[in-house]
DNA sequence: CAAAAACAGGATAGTTTTATCCTGTTTAAA
DNA sequence: TTTAAACAGGATAAAACTATCCTGTTTTTG
């Protein structure tokens, strides 16, 4: 469904929020370690976070990332997607042609259409707070 | 959503189907043509699905691909999809989390299961020929 | 039987994605 | 002011995916 990158960055971005939540920042290595993602990677991920304006990056010691509480109840999860994947997901033909439209559809440009948009509108209506506060509350888990 | 090779599966089992609802075998030289997919490669992936029982290849001359009724009734998008790119995309968590699952879920777990199960309703419920007959009446176009 | 049409499949190449390494810069604290 | 913690970012490598090429085999037809 997503690149790994993408996935990487979500849990990373939760990860973050979490801890956040506590008032803490988190290195790129607590964040690699605590999602089970690769630290290098990770970190290249985290500065297009960071340039796009999802997560804040502090340098120097007691640095790391964090995320203001009003970024964590703005930002959707459709954001960071985008972010990283682009919007293929959300407005591509489910069979590649670029001539796909309403008024040529593909064979099955309607079904997708149905499932992609249930799709696109999770991911529009789910915020990164939502989400950290159910890793807060211990509902939810990410170390894979 | 889906990897170029299963996009190409699909749309070269909808061409073949669509020949054959007229009786006619059609050559990988002309499934790439009319699906503007690459020939060599869409030559790789006919095997598969040759292999996999969704077609039917005959050798030699006025040979070519062809699927029987029978089996565009029968053969449902998924069947293609799992072939080609495997079931993950059916099974896997969203954030790629091996250990997700209904008791440990992942911060999107539930909210995914929901977009996944009806993608995969959707799938399992689209056989080849209701798609190829779209394509027969002109209702939907392959041509990218 | 010879020739041509057509698929099968191994080898190889190109591109994108994933991943690592290393050097530089920033910053707090001793 | 030196040191150490931490991010930034360029260079590089490894793996996966996409794509091509070439030779072999099958089959029909003349």
């Amino acid at each position: 469904m997503f690149s790994k990158a993408c996935e990487y960055a979500i849990r990373a971005t939760l990860l973050i929020a979490t801890h956040s939540l506590e008032g803490n920042r988190v290195s790129v290595k607590d964040i690699a370690e605590d999602t089970g993602s690769p630290v290098a990677f990770t970190g290249k991920i985290l500065q297009q976070l960071t340039k796009g304006g999802v997560v804040r990056s502090v340098q120097g010691v007691h640095g790391g990332f964090e995320i203001g509480r009003r970024e964590m109840e703005a930002t959707r999860l459709s954001e960071i997607v985008s972010l990283i994947d682009g919007d293929h997901i959300f407005t591509g033909c489910g069979l590649g042609l670029r001539a796909c439209n309403a008024l040529k559809p593909c064979p099955v440009h309607g079904r997708f259409a149905a499932v992609r948009d249930e799709l696109k509108a999770m991911l529009e209506g789910t915020t990164v707070l939502e989400l950290a506060l159910g890793l807060k509350d211990g509902s939810t888990f990410l170390k894979r």
